[in-house]
DNA sequence: TGCCAGGCCCTCTTTAGGGCCTT
């Protein structure tokens, strides 16, 4: 089976550093990161800087260090999501905020003209934090990895740094479902799948949708 | 930051409004 070891499943946490909000306002990435998490720990990673044409506006330069100058030498986005499709294919996805990522990754994607790959589904690490997590001060990056003692490498609001810290978020996570969870049969904690059913659960039924999962693949 | 969006959650809700999170 691809991408699963003998062990568990390999899952891609993504992230974008962008010109603006949106690809229906005219923005575009300027930058993608790509961290793999399998079996409990980070075991590969892709990072590129991408050039669009598109002009960085100078809040946006500030936020994330990243410079129309720096953009000039890039590689073209078109390659740099080429590049990407092939480092997550078959792998399913995660992002903080994904809402926000998904949108860029399906308007790069379809401008670089690769097609959708179906395991290509998103799972969110903010709709899971609020979950796992309703006591933390609030459901920001940066304010998840304080409160977890999260490591941070590098600027916050560059692609690869945040990739990382909610890679480390995504370990974290699958570590406490273990722990809280114990009667989940093997690898469960650590599945997509699960990720997916639980983000969508209100807070309420939580317990009951984890005893549900646990019956059904016991 | 320019105060611009989209998707989601919560509630004094569902014929709605406000806040969060991402760049």
């Amino acid at each position: 089976m691809p991408h699963m070891t003998s062990h568990g499943q390999t899952i891609a946490v993504i992230d974008f550093e962008t010109t603006g909000m949106g690809p229906h306002m005219g923005a575009r990435a300027t930058e993608i990161a790509v961290v793999l998490v399998r079996d409990g720990a980070i075991v590969d990673q892709y990072q590129n800087l991408m050039y669009t044409g598109v002009w960085v506006p100078p809040f946006i330069e500030q936020l994330t260090g990243i410079s129309n100058e720096m953009l000039r030498t890039a590689p073209p986005a078109e390659t740099v999501m080429r590049e990407v499709a092939a480092f997550t294919a078959g792998v399913p996805l995660v992002a903080h905020n994904a809402s926000f990522d998904r949108t860029f990754w399906h308007a790069e994607m379809a401008r670089a003209g690769m097609p959708a790959d179906p395991a290509h589904e998103f799972a969110c690490t903010v709709l899971l934090s609020r979950r796992l997590y309703p006591d933390a001060p609030d459901h920001k990056l940066g304010t998840l990895a304080r409160h977890h003692h999260l490591p941070r490498d590098g600027r916050a609001h560059r692609a690869m740094s945040d990739a990382m810290v909610t890679a480390h978020l995504l370990l974290r996570m699958q570590e406490d479902l273990g722990e809280r969870h114990p009667d989940l049969p093997a690898h469960t904690h650590r599945s997509h799948s699960l990720l997916c059913a639980l983000q969508r659960t209100p807070k309420h039924q939580l317990q009951r949708c984890i005893e549900r999962l646990c019956r059904a693949e016991a």
